[in-house]
DNA sequence: AGTGGATATGTAAGCGCTTGCATTTTGAAT
DNA sequence: ATTCAAAATGCAAGCGCTTACATATCCACT
């Protein structure tokens, strides 16, 4: 009696139970072919043995994987985390696996990471934002890869996309601010190179602040990555302005809890000395206080629908056809009006 | 002139390079085994055809896929982001790939994914805690998958850790909190079913409590999962004792953030009427106002040194030696005196 | 009993790669 | 020139699975 030194086979499976392996296969992935009597014979020798199907194997003989790709910039803040996780779940109802892996917001390794799930095998790809290098995009066409793109919707993009307009959403916050009286302006965004949603963010915020007859001298901008000590640190740099601005719009939440941890440690007080607004409504948004005002995104629903767009294009080789969601403003403490008229 | 329908081949590289596969095998693999010319030629083959080698063939030929997993019990907030982080550098470092999958706190869950990771082909596994069904143990040894529990150091483990000695750190931060005066203690605690880390605190608060001759009736505690609003609802139900704590230690900084929150929802002043600590010391820590006082863990330093031993363990066959990291309590607002003597 | 179509199972050919071993080439030393 | 070990390359056998196709078995009707 010796014990097996590695995992079992297929085919120990098939001897213990006396049938064909293609039978124990069969058992696995379409019981329904096979007679009750031989699957439950079969069922029990898998599980005497505590047989595990090896996952290359499967891949390679069935070109199929049942996993799912998708490469987010950053896993450090809890921007993309729940879009993701209900992205995830949907995906697991449908018999998938996600794969998820990060790109540090870096062009180059996001490539890298493309290339890495394609030779993994993965059957489609979730990514986000739309601004990349085009022969990416020739390079997933080519190899016939559905790809989807999330948190950014445009109509008329190389991949169908499933996300809100952020330059709309940008623009009816930052109109919103306006019309509360604000007329100096500080704004701090992400870094808009090859991202999209920042620029289409501060985009919005343009077009606000000439579209209310705004002068461009009352809006001051700072551009920085996506972390909280940058926030900081941008706000610092904001207030130092003459006039310093009366409300700053930050790129998304996490720059906002920055900014507004910089207020406090500054002694001034938000929103009377001056306001502060977030983008996502994640958790933190809640969390800090004053609680944020903010773009709520629809991250679940995007997610789910994410999900089930892409399995379809998997599973039945069409385009997607994209769609478009819609944000809201939630107005929390952080943004009043500024301080005298 | 017709266009590949899929991916390129080996094959493919071969007969354009005019070698055999196993040249171009070894070119991709062992370069030195090759001579110069032939490597030119191949390599140039290679990004002629675009060709990127199939992961799930390499695995099986290999039996080795360069891929560690890990299962963490939650993604959805920072916890074990920064730690993963470096672990993953690590890794990447040395030539090996990463897939996290998440348990959600659920044993069942968890044994599902290990064995999707052990599937998947994953060289070594890093898992956090150590509590869990033995024959998980067992299989794990049985398959000789080498396996690494990170967040937990105890000396005599069936699998080696690196992490910290929870139950010391939660002694040594009740004694301080006792040591300042606090004689009713609240405590918010995660679930310890199945969760050595959170039940090590709790214990840790105890033998503090007991060791400094206080009654248990000086106690209370309310074990919830750890999500914020769970750490705001376990607040309310802790401050509707008589007499109300004048201290608050939470089993993480997440449920304290929650407490936190809720106390400014009732208008109490932290640490002023309450005082409330956490745990982890991630950065959510100091964005709350005030900061929390919390127990520090060098997330880095314990993902570095987890990726280490695991690779090692992986490409030596040895058992690995574990290591107990220290802690450090870290001092900020929200721990004061209780208000009157 | 005999028949035929449906149903269940078996056979075997790959999937794309690595690697032990066999073969050829190389080049230094004779 | 010749020899021969070392270096470079080729050959071919798998790795564990799926699946088209072939074969065997079943059962409802004559």
């Amino acid at each position: 009696m010796e014990k097996p030194r590695s995992a079992p086979t297929l085919d120990d499976v098939a001897k213990m139970a006396d049938v064909s392996t293609a039978t124990v296969s069969r058992c696995l992935n379409s019981p329904d072919r096979v007679v009750e009597a031989t699957r439950k014979r079969v069922l029990s020798a898998v599980d005497a043995l505590g047989y595990t199907p090896n996952f290359a194997a499967r891949v390679m003989a069935a070109k199929r994987s049942f996993t799912i790709g998708a490469i987010i910039p950053t896993m450090e803040n809890a921007i993309f985390a729940r879009g993701l996780q209900s992205f995830q779940e949907e995906l697991h109802q449908r018999g998938y696996t996600l794969l998820v892996s990060s790109s540090a917001y870096k062009p180059e390794i996001e490539e890298e990471q493309i290339r890495t799930l394609i030779a993994r095998g993965a059957d489609g790809l979730l990514l986000i934002g739309h601004d990349r290098d085009p022969k990416i995009y020739d390079f997933l066409s080519q190899r016939k890869i559905p790809a989807l793109v999330a948190w950014s919707y445009l109509p008329d993009s190389k991949l169908p996309s499933i996300g809100f307009d952020n330059r709309a959403a940008m623009f009816d916050l930052a109109s919103h601010v306006i019309e509360l009286g604000h007329t100096q302006i500080g704004v701090i965004s992400g870094l808009v190179d090859g991202n999209d949603r920042a620029r289409l963010r501060v985009q919005g915020i343009r077009d606000a602040v000439s579209g209310s007859g705004l002068e461009a001298s009352n809006l001051t901008l700072v551009e920085t990555s996506y972390e909280i000590e940058n926030g900081a640190k941008a706000f610092r740099d904001l207030m130092n302005a003459d006039p310093p601005p009366t409300a700053i719009l930050c790129g998304n939440d996490v720059l906002a809890a920055g900014a507004l941890r910089q207020a406090q440690e500054m002694g001034l007080d938000v929103p009377g000395d001056v306001s502060i607004t977030g983008f996502d409504d994640i958790e933190l948004a809640r969390i800090v206080s004053p609680a944020l005002t903010t773009v709520h995104v629809p991250h679940r629903e995007m997610g789910r629908k994410a999900a089930l767009q892409l399995v379809e294009m998997v599973e039945n080789q069409t385009t997607g056809t994209g769609e478009q969601l819609a944000t809201r403003i939630v107005n929390r403490p952080s943004l009043g009006k500024p301080a005298s008229g």
